[in-house]
DNA sequence: CGAATCATTGAGGAATTTCAAGTGGTGTGG
DNA sequence: CCACACCACTTGAAATTCCTCAATGATTCG
């Protein structure tokens, strides 16, 4: 079921909402944003996606969302028209999808929790447990996207969010190393603060 | 593939946390909430089921979530390891579940689109358009859930959900003909907040 | 009718947003 | 190699929004 592999470069549109959902991807090496602009300007990012992750699949009809490399990212692009015919006869395949499907609902559902969150301290330790689980065999976790993106994703600004990292830092709940290098120094603070 | 049907009174338990994921339910009649308890006994719900709708297909371990009847309703219980069986034969089934997977998907991505809005306006704004959307065929709404439940589904205290409704009926975007009953009067001024 | 539950309203306080300024890296050109 | 510009991020102060606490009002049900 080998698509076509494609190389994007930084900020580069995948696809744009209301284009057809004609293909689904796959990351390779990279990271994805997926999101919906506001009216107003404002932009709420659904996911991020990461190497292994294959997204674009959910939109039935025309995309709902726009799909973003966050930095250069080699991508397996693959039709969907392929994907029925497989699916006719592997169900092995369709199964697998609906498991897909399956965890990208729990996520989303994690994100409706966290974001269901009142307090900023509360929906950034939950988000820096998430992509250390994703991302991170130890404590260290390398974000491959900016303060704004994670702002968008958690729905605060990025004013909240750089001063949110600062608040945990002070805590000893996590060591900044770099703007894009975190520790997570302890956990247990964090998990406390997330559910 | 008929299940059981089975009665359940307002406020009745259907499943708890943590327990097995053995069955998957079809409303027939009534409402149901599914939810999460936080650590500080706040419930975050994740969404409303009403009459046709399946839920409770998505966790495959254990449950993540509570589900309660909102009111008295009329549930049809299915056992999961019969669809399994059914499955095997039918693949239009399975691919009935993946489309259902992804509606949910595309239910869960939109509250995270809600909750990712600031204000409150807008938050019960994308609320009032989805449920008029659901159990409406004109702009009259009957809510089958209470005040409380609005503001555990959008993040947001039942105070400021209160607030906010007598603010939109104040601006005309809606009339509140009883607690339950709202009117959408000007769509586009709801719309215009929502998206 | 009274009790209980649910909803509304008010006032004060806490958190986040907004607006604005400043810091710190990074890359480019002199 | 340094100066400069640029970008992302941080920090500060004031304004706004929402939350908390409290009291009141409305609806339902025995």
């Amino acid at each position: 079921m080998a698509g076509t592999l494609v190389n994007f470069p930084r900020a580069a549109q995948i696809y744009v909402e209301g284009s057809s959902a004609s293909h689904i991807y796959q990351v390779l090496d990279g990271a994805v944003r997926v999101y919906k602009l506001l009216a107003d300007g404002r932009r709420q990012i659904g996911g991020f996606y990461l190497p292994q992750d294959l997204f674009g699949l959910e939109e039935n009809d025309g995309r709902q969302f726009f799909a973003e490399a966050i930095k250069a990212s080699s991508i397996l692009v693959i039709k969907r028209s392929k994907l029925k015919v497989l699916a006719a006869r592997q169900s092995e395949l369709i199964s697998g999808l609906l498991l897909h499907t399956s965890r990208e609902l729990a996520h989303m559902r994690n994100l409706a929790i966290m974001l269901g969150c009142k307090t900023a301290q509360e929906r950034l330790a939950g988000f820096l447990l998430e992509m250390a689980g994703r991302l991170s065999k130890d404590d260290t976790v390398d974000l491959p996207m900016s303060r704004q993106d994670i702002a968008d994703y958690l729905g605060l600004t990025i004013e909240t969010v750089s001063r949110t990292f600062t608040q945990l830092e002070n805590q000893s709940s996590i060591d900044i190393l770099s703007r894009r290098r975190v520790v997570l120094r302890n956990r247990n603070a964090l998990v406390g603060l997330d559910a």
